[in-house]
DNA sequence: GATCCGTGGCA
DNA sequence: TTGCCAAGGAT
């Protein structure tokens, strides 16, 4: 077992590391964030979906915002999916605002919130880390957690090789996890192992100088803290078009339901058609925009079609003053403001 | 195991 | 401007 031999032969041990992080966490670590007052269940399970790949600043309104329409488990699984996705645009991986309806849906169902491992991690979203928080946090009873925090923050203590997503390398930090983590105090052990990462074991410029686990940091003893952990290879990111329709009538605009997967699902957008749809032979470009995804670049261009576009179930007209309360991905909600602002100038 | 899935902040 | 990063999960 090569975890217990990369703590076998670390100079803290499991004991001794738990006491630490409880003791910094207390002291130093935070605890005015939003879903840490009158903790729930609820609560837990829908900052931790928000929390998934997106920084805590970016969170905060949309968790305020969502408890206060949704403030119980049971509201939520009664809304519409269409209510749903509205209040989650601009966060971003909406198919995680579809799981969390259907968890509070199943959960409602079920009649009680789950309190275990293998059940939480049966719930749409709810993976192995986000099992792990809910235990740590709603219940505060052991629940094992690693990510991108715990990740960096073990790497260096025990100057681990290999890159995020590795498995031999995501082995030893569950296996880490799992043997560092304490029966009591869970709530404080977890949340000192996200604050360490965040405010002092962070990517770039790390805090060495204030951190409790400096003395048994293998990665700060070879000076090599920035090292760690390792960076994983990068590809180029290929670059796509997308053709989008510009449609009005009657002071409405045409816009599409995107399907429930893919890029953008669930959303309302512009209708988007490929490079060779007839429409675009005798079309005029009208905009264009380049956006940024995680894996590849988009660029647009936006037509004004001469011909009449053909409509699907799919498909509807909005009024301006209706599109503040329609879920929109970012860079076509960008667009489309900023074009209707220039054509109320003209 | 590799890829897909968003967005905003920051150096 | 560009690249990197952030409380991951599903396929």
């Amino acid at each position: 077992m090569q975890g217990t031999d990369l703590l076998d032969k670390h100079p803290l041990g499991a004991g001794q590391f738990a006491e630490l992080v409880i003791g910094w966490q207390q002291q130093q670590g935070r605890h005015d964030l939003p879903w840490q007052h009158e903790i729930t269940p609820y609560k837990v399970l829908v900052s931790e979906l928000m929390l998934q790949q997106t920084q805590v600043t970016t969170v905060i309104p949309y968790f305020e915002r969502w408890l206060q329409r949704f403030p119980t488990i049971e509201a939520l699984a009664e809304a519409e999916q269409d209510e749903v996705m509205t209040l989650w645009q601009g966060l971003g991986y909406y198919a995680r605002a579809r799981n969390l309806h259907k968890a509070a849906q199943a959960i409602a169902k079920r009649g009680s919130f789950p309190a275990d491992l293998e059940t939480l991690q049966q719930i749409p979203g709810i993976g192995r880390y986000t099992a792990g928080a809910i235990l740590s946090f709603a219940y505060d009873a052991y629940g094992p957690i690693v990510d991108g925090n715990v990740r960096r923050l073990f790497c260096r203590l025990f100057a681990l090789e290999g890159y995020a997503g590795q498995s031999q390398l995501e082995k030893q930090l569950w296996q880490l996890a799992e043997q560092l983590t304490p029966q009591q105090h869970n709530r404080r052990f977890a949340q000192g192992l996200l604050d360490l990462g965040a405010t002092l074991c962070t990517a770039r410029r790390p805090d060495c100088a204030n951190c409790p686990l400096q003395a048994g940091c293998q990665a700060y003893a070879r000076q090599q803290v920035e090292q760690f952990p390792m960076a994983k290879p990068k590809k180029a990111k290929p670059s796509r078009q997308g053709h989008f329709l510009w449609v009005q009538q009657q002071g409405r605009l045409l816009l599409e339901q995107r399907p429930d997967q893919g890029i953008w699902s669930s959303l309302l957008t512009l209708p988007e058609v490929a490079a060779e749809h007839p429409l675009l032979q005798q079309a005029e470009p009208v905009g264009s925009f380049r956006h940024q995804f995680s894996h590849y670049q988009l660029d647009a261009t936006i037509w004004q079609p001469q011909q009449q576009v053909e409509e699907t179930p799919r498909h509807g007209w909005y009024a301006s003053r209706q599109l503040a309360d329609i879920a929109l991905p970012a860079p076509i909600r960008k667009w489309i403001e900023q074009q209707l602002k220039q054509s109320a100038v003209d």
